[in-house]
DNA sequence: AGGCTCTCACTGTGATCACACTCTTTCTTC
DNA sequence: GAAGAAAGAGTGTGATCACAGTGAGAGCCT
């Protein structure tokens, strides 16, 4: 059974004939509670519960159950030893691993993405980043924010992983709701897309290690942005405390 | 039980008390279908059914369907258009794309873990290698990976990383049954723990970038040896005709 | 005999009910 | 009056039933 002899085995893989392979209600509810992590709906420390979920979306608890979970396993959702679950809040340690891994499999899905782009697919890109500067001028930030995953992960996208775009997403989903906290309060005021027009002629320059480099330092000057966070200043003094018992 | 009379506010956050944070019967049966994935237990291409598990398990389907949703989000298993469920095949593409990932999280998870570990936790790895070579010469392959698995991820426990560990587990997850099935069969014979000695005594010396080349080698060390896997030798020249319409 | 169709077992999915447990609130008692 | 105990609501979890869709096999017709 290792291998099917027969060579046909494709019972309808490659054509795809009905275009929802998501029809399922539990697919439904995954992606919709996935969008409100990373749309900044809920809060860090935020508690939710199954019925509550279900009745927003108007579905059973059902689907809900199964779809929480899977934001469990991804780290996206935490349950507490009470049995209530809750979206994580987050500390100072564990956002920097965060952007730590981010910035290492970014970099890889960047070089991906670079050597396999098309124009076409760099021109849409920048369509996003102007998007994405023009809400940031009128203030909205929550537009911007948007726009700047989308652009991210429009990148990404083109690398063609089927890997690393699970996993950034997954660190995409476990950072949302702390950057939409952080960025919609008071950081982030003084951003600016530079680095992301770095990427842009990196990308048509073909160099991959350019835009590697681009998108590091984006996410470096996001870390920046989100490491100077009021939400830390009172966090860090407290942590100095219990930093002693480590080694 | 019943002190909570002049508690203020705090729910109960840091105590967390109770010892059993793994009790439900869904989270024994991932931590089972997870093992059994990593031990080989699982082939590629297999099909799985929620009864059949569930029978299996000695369990009802229902803590079966959540577990296996979760192993769907982590790429353990998926599910194709028939609704059916089967263990992935592996392609020549995406091991190459997996292993770079392991290259670069795993060299993360050694670096730090090589900044926090104990000698005490450097004798409990080098025991396990041992254990590992003891095993692979005589020539149980088995219990061989199972250590050599247990040797790489008791290191990156040391690391400490609530974001690291559990992306690496599921790199891990789904590399799991084509590496037993790769190893079981022919390739992996001349496999020397050179690299792991190497690490041992990065570990020891403190050296995390030497500790960083280690494990990067002993993961291109495994890459060679699942690459020239008969398994791809067919699926290469097949690839070879739908190469072209990529750009 | 060969090709087609119908049937039936079986799949994952969703809904509903039952249960153990936690937390809150209210009532009883010192 | 205040502390403690008991009842209540509400939680996640597990089991069971119902259902649409798929796939294979038997049965029929040409």
């Amino acid at each position: 059974m290792t291998r099917s002899a027969t060579a046909p085995v494709a019972r309808k893989e490659a054509p795809a004939g009905p275009p929802t392979p998501v029809g399922s209600v539990e697919e439904q509810v995954y992606r919709e509670l996935r969008d409100r992590f990373m749309s900044g709906v809920f809060l860090p420390g935020q508690v939710l519960t199954l019925r509550n979920l279900a009745a927003d979306l108007g579905v059973s608890p059902m689907p809900v159950r199964q779809a929480v979970r899977c934001l469990i396993v991804e780290g996206a959702l935490e349950i507490l030893p009470n049995r209530i679950m809750q979206v994580p809040r987050m500390t100072r340690d564990r956002l920097v691993e965060l952007l730590g891994v981010r910035r290492a499999l970014e970099g890889m899905a960047t070089e991906a993405a670079c050597r396999a782009i098309t124009l076409k697919q760099i021109s849409a890109i920048e369509k996003i980043h102007h998007s994405s500067r023009r809400a940031f001028e009128s203030g909205d930030m929550r537009r911007s924010l948007a726009m700047n995953q989308r652009f991210h992960f429009t990148l990404y996208e083109a690398a063609h992983s089927t890997v690393l775009m699970p996993i950034i997403q997954g660190l995409w989903l476990q950072a949302g709701p702390f950057m939409h906290l952080a960025f919609s309060s008071t950081a982030g005021a003084h951003w600016d897309g530079v680095h992301h027009v770095e990427l842009l002629q990196a990308l048509r320059d073909g160099d991959p290690a350019a835009a590697r480099q681009a998108i590091e330092r984006d996410i470096n000057k996001t870390a920046e942005a989100l490491l100077v966070t009021p939400h830390f200043a009172a966090a860090r003094a407290e942590a100095h405390d219990r930093r002693l018992p480590k080694a």
